[in-house]
DNA sequence: TCCATTTGACCGCC
DNA sequence: GGCGGTCAAATGGA
C-alpha cells in the first residue's frame, strides 16, 4: 500500500503551483488597481507557496504516517486524508460481525491515535444563535455532555458521511467559559469522506483540466479566462486583513475586492464565512467552501483567523495551532480573512485540492 | 418517511 | 469511582 505521502503528492504540487499562478493573476489585478501594498502581501504569499513547494519536494517520502499519530502539540493536522482501505472503520459502518467488546475496545484505541487539534472560533455577533460551527463539512451531532468545570455543555459531532463513507472525523464544540462568543472546536480524525460539494467542484476542475490537456493551444487561450473566473470567484468574498501583522498597520493596504456579490453579504450565506487559509483551513475545510446542507449551516458564522505573528508566522506558543478569532464579519460586506501561508505545513496525508477553492 | 437532534445510558480510561 | 466519549432510542421537523 502506498504511503499517504505518495498518494496525492503530484496533485498537491500541482495545486500549489496553480496557487502561485493565481496569485500572479491577483497581482496583475492589483497592479491595475494600483494597490502597491497588496503587492507586498502577494509577495509573501508567493514566498510561502514557494516555500511549501520546496518543502514538498524536499521532504518527499521522508515524512511518514507518524503524522497520523496524535502528537502534542499537534501541528494542526489536516482532517482530510485518504484512508480508503483503512483499518479505521466505524463500528456502525464497516465493522465485521465480530465481538462487540473487542470492537469497542478498538474504537477507543483508535480514538486515541486519531490526530487532534483545536481551533478557537469566535462566532459573529448578530445571529444570537447557538449552535455548531460551519466549517465546510457536514457534521451530525451525536451527543452533548456537561463537562466538569465548564459552564457550557460540550457538543459532539461526527461527519455526516460516517456511515456512508466511513469518515471518522469528529469534532467537539465547547463554548468558552470566559468568552461565550468563542468556541473551542476540537477536531479529531480527518475527513476521509468526499463531500458532495467537493465532488462537484473537483469534477468541474477535472473537466477543466482534461479540456486543457486535450488542447494545449486552447489552454493558453482559456487559462486567462479561467483564471479570471477564478479570480472573480475569489474576490467575491476574499479580503486579506493585515492590520495584525507585526504591529504594522496595513489595513489600508490590504487588498480587498470591491465587487462583493450580495450573497456574500447575507448572514445566512456563509460560503466564505468560515474561510481561513491557515493550517487548519488546509485540513478542515472542504476546498469548495460550499457548505453542504447541514443543520449547522445557518446558525452563525464563525470567523476564524490564524494567530498572525510577524511576517505571517504563527507564534511559538501552544496556540500555534489554535485559531484565534476575528471579532466580526457579520456586518462587513466583505468577509475578513486572515491567513498565513507561511505557516503552512503540508501534511503529506492531506489531499490538498485547491481546485475547489480557487474555482 | 427520512433525517437530524436530544438525551439518558453505557463503556473505557485515568 | 468519576469523567469524557459514544451509542441508540425517542422525538421532532421537513
Amino acid at each position: 500500500m502506498e504511503t499517504c505521502m505518495d498518494w496525492e503528492m503530484k496533485p498537491l504540487i500541482n495545486e500549489l503551483t496553480q496557487g502561485k499562478l493565481l496569485v500572479n493573476q491577483l497581482r496583475f489585478h492589483l497592479n491595475n488597481s494600483s494597490s502597491s501594498s497588496g503587492e507586498l502581501i502577494i509577495e509573501e504569499i508567493l514566498a510561502s507557496l514557494n516555500k511549501a513547494l520546496m518543502m514538498l519536494s524536499n521532504c518527499g517520502s521522508a515524512r511518514d504516517s507518524s503524522l497520523l499519530q496524535a502528537t502534542t502539540p499537534p501541528p494542526p493536522p489536516p482532517p482530510l486524508v485518504p484512508m480508503s482501505g483503512t483499518s479505521e472503520s466505524p463500528r456502525s459502518a464497516i465493522e465485521s460481525p465480530g465481538s462487540d467488546e473487542s470492537d469497542r475496545r478498538d474504537m477507543f484505541k483508535k480514538r486515541k491515535t486519531l490526530p487532534r487539534w483545536t481551533e478557537h472560533v469566535r462566532v459573529c455577533s448578530g445571529t444570537g444563535l447557538e449552535g455548531p460551527l460551519e466549517d465546510g463539512y457536514s457534521w451530525r451531532k451525536y451527543g452533548q455532555k456537561d463537562i466538569l468545570g465548564a459552564k457550557y455543555p460540550r457538543g459532539y459531532y461526527r461527519c455526516t458521511h460516517r456511515n456512508v463513507q466511513g469518515c471518522l472525523a469528529t469534532k467537539q464544540v465547547q463554548r468558552s467559559d470566559e468568552d461565550p462568543s468563542v468556541f473551542d472546536v476540537t477536531y479529531r480524525g480527518r475527513h476521509t469522506c468526499v463531500q458532495a460539494s467537493h465532488v462537484v467542484t473537483t469534477s468541474q476542475s477535472a473537466n477543466n483540466k482534461a479540456e486543457v490537456q486535450g488542447n494545449h493551444n486552447k489552454q493558453e487561450q482559456e487559462k486567462p479566462k479561467q483564471a479570471q473566473e477564478i479570480l472573480l470567484n475569489f474576490k467575491t468574498g476574499l479580503k486579506v486583513k493585515t492590520e495584525d501583522l507585526d504591529g504594522r498597520d496595513l489595513t489600508s493596504s490590504s487588498f480587498s475586492f470591491p465587487s462583493t456579490p450580495i450573497e456574500c453579504t447575507k448572514p445566512e450565506n456563509h460560503i466564505f464565512s468560515s474561510l481561513s487559509l491557515d493550517n487548519n483551513f488546509m485540513g478542515s475545510f472542504s476546498p469548495s467552501f460550499i457548505s453542504p446542507t447541514t443543520s449547522e449551516s445557518n446558525y452563525f458564522s464563525p470567523c476564524r483567523v490564524n494567530n498572525i505573528g510577524p511576517n505571517f508566522q504563527t507564534s511559538d506558543s501552544d496556540h500555534a495551532d489554535i485559531i484565534s478569532a476575528a471579532t466580526s464579519c457579520t456586518n462587513s460586506p466583505i468577509l475578513d480573512i486572515h491567513f498565513s501561508l507561511d505557516s503552512l505545513e503540508f501534511d503529506p496525508n492531506f489531499p490538498f485540492d485547491t481546485s475547489g477553492f480557487f474555482n
